[in-house]
DNA sequence: ATGGTCGTTGGACGA
């Protein structure tokens, strides 16, 4: 059984202790994580090989950064889109595993609000991955995308859909986005075994909003129909949050009959 | 209704 994890840990070097223990805990084939919020020559390379893990890591200063450690290493397919785009963001990065899958965790970019610019940008940003899925991938291979999509797929993902309703993360803009993108043939993992409403990975750190589970479903597991046959369980460890400085996400744990 | 909380920074900005 190969285990994949997304979590937006929201710095590794802040929430390196829980990374460590989580390891230990889970022990994952594939950790995937976003928000790094370091350049990579701060990443924690040594702690993390310290574990008996390897890292494939694509970060910058301060902001976003993504990176997948995994107990076999991988090879770096492309960083990014794998083109020349102007954009210094670092927020996808693709590994091709040995356990005959590639893997590709993304950080969608936030989107702040409704048409504003940087709502703009997350749109484009959406059709960009589409384009790069259709370049690279067709539904039958053994596809596997994580991440932060910042975009909670349908009511159900959303604690209070009548308040958030044309929101950020919710509107039908970016709904219509991740549907085009996702018809590529890639498969919701959690809703193959779940289909209740209330099931959330993230909750803001403001308005004791874990604790009313004022939360939503925003980190990802889809897979190609090859991989997504494969998945056994997909759960939401929100035993995370507990505790000293949690992110304000909590990892999402899919295994699969590999 | 408003503001509130983190992390990276070294005053805001992003989320």
């Amino acid at each position: 059984m190969v285990k994949v994890v997304t979590w937006n840990v929201n710095s590794i070097n802040t929430r390196l202790d829980r990374v460590k223990a989580f390891l230990a805990r889970e022990s994952p084939d594939y950790l995937c994580l976003q928000e790094l919020k370091c350049a990579d020559e701060k990443f924690p390379l040594e702690a993390i090989e310290g574990t008996g893990y390897h890292a494939a890591f694509f970060g910058q200063k301060a902001y976003n950064g993504v990176a997948v450690i995994s107990k076999e290493p991988v090879e770096i397919l492309f960083r990014n889109f794998g083109d020349q785009h102007p954009d210094e963001a670092s927020r996808v990065i693709t590994v091709r595993t040995k356990h005959k899958f590639d893997l590709i965790c993304v950080y969608v970019p936030n989107g702040q609000s409704i048409g504003s610019e940087k709502f703009l940008y997350k749109m484009d940003w959406l059709k960009r991955a589409k384009e790069f899925l259709n370049q690279h991938w067709t539904l039958s291979d053994r596809l596997i995308i994580v991440g932060d999509f910042n975009i909670a797929p349908d009511d159900r993902d959303v604690y209070d859909p009548l308040a958030w309703k044309e929101h950020i993360h919710c509107s039908t803009g970016e709904r219509a986005a991740l549907q085009d993108l996702t018809s590529f043939g890639l498969i919701d993992t959690l809703r193959m075994h779940d289909q209740s409403a209330g099931v959330f990975s993230w909750w803001d750190y403001r308005e004791l909003s874990f604790a009313r589970n004022k939360g939503l479903r925003i980190d990802l597991i889809y897979a190609t129909p090859p991989a997504a046959s494969l998945c056994r369980s997909v759960k939401i460890d929100r035993d995370e949050r507990r505790g000293e400085k949690p992110s304000d996400h909590v990892p999402v744990i899919a295994t699969f009959e590999i």
